[in-house]
DNA sequence: CCCTAATTGTTCGAAATCGAGATATTTGAC
DNA sequence: GTCAAATATCTCGATTTCGAACAATTAGGG
């Protein structure tokens, strides 16, 4: 069924990586989803309110940049929150251009109440990994990540530093 | 000015697994996209053009599975690459449910071309990890993905079965 | 102190993605 | 052979997300 293989993408441990990094992300990422449809929210609004529930109260620039998407769509997400109920606004004392977000009693009472839940699909979602496992793959997963976002701002970021010339043309 | 700290989030090996998941994978697909905007495409886009430059003519089910979106998007995405004339769409004779999509000789000169650098760019951004770091990120994320694939079709799939009681309550 | 650069949050329009079907075809049980 | 279930693809409307601009504010260097 497979007709040919014109490139040498089994052989790069890079490209592989990026692969299986994607695919694994998309399949936890759904069991996340599903969870979280069950009550009502989106992936995005969960992230608020979780993050809220576990930090407190926040500017929205340290929220969005848990949450991981841009800070346009991190305020139409907050107005929605806001719209039903779940999270407030309140200005900064110390800095005008800051706005703090915090969960309102409603809100608060949500996340405590689907947070639990929502762990266990976690857990279940990423239980083909044994606890050793899991705790060596956030190893790998931390540096990795922190490398790719240091070298986003630093694009020669140390490459090759410790483990030289892996592919020389 | 942190309030208090509810839920027990570091200790939790799961959980954060799978947050530093979400950030690897954000931050690696933040070099992804920005290399692939180079050449004027987007994520998607490219991804039907590499699949099919890999691997040849392929039914649309088959790219959809290979680019983790929904057959819907695929539909969109490919119209508008076969607007661009880079991939064209040819029913198949055995299956006539089936439509098999192929690269155009444009469409092949383009990903030719533009498929070395953007690999380049992602060898970059893993880069943080040495070849074998890379090597055990890959077994581990390989076993995750298809567990948490197999546990999205089968929920009770198997929890514990090799490394008993990790969280009870 | 002043001017520029950087940061914060928002608005707006466009693009990407999804979800629920609709349609057509194939497969499998009987 | 026939009919229900499964599969593949597409349509359409809605939602989510982004990117580029913007105003307000603060930080930093000269």
């Amino acid at each position: 069924m497979k007709s040919q293989q014109p490139a040498q993408v089994s052989r790069d441990s890079a490209l592989s990586l990026w692969v299986v990094l994607a695919r694994a992300f998309d399949s936890v990422e759904r069991h996340s989803r599903a969870s979280i449809a069950r009550f009502g929210l989106g992936a995005t609004e969960f992230g608020v309110l979780e993050v809220l529930y576990h930090k407190g109260e926040l500017p929205v620039c340290e929220v969005r940049r848990r949450i991981l998407v841009e800070s346009s769509s991190t305020t139409y997400v907050v107005d929605k929150l806001v719209d039903r109920g779940l999270v407030q606004r309140r200005p900064s004392g110390t800095d005008r251009r800051v706005i703090l977000l915090e969960l309102t009693p409603r809100g608060r009472k949500l996340i405590g109440r689907i947070f639990p839940p929502h762990a266990a699909v976690i857990r279940h979602a990423v239980g083909a990994l044994s606890a050793r496992q899991q705790a060596q793959a956030v190893r790998l997963l931390r540096a990795l990540g922190i490398g790719a976002a240091a070298r986003l701002k630093n694009p020669q970021a140390n490459e090759d530093r410790r483990h030289p010339n892996r592919d020389l043309p």
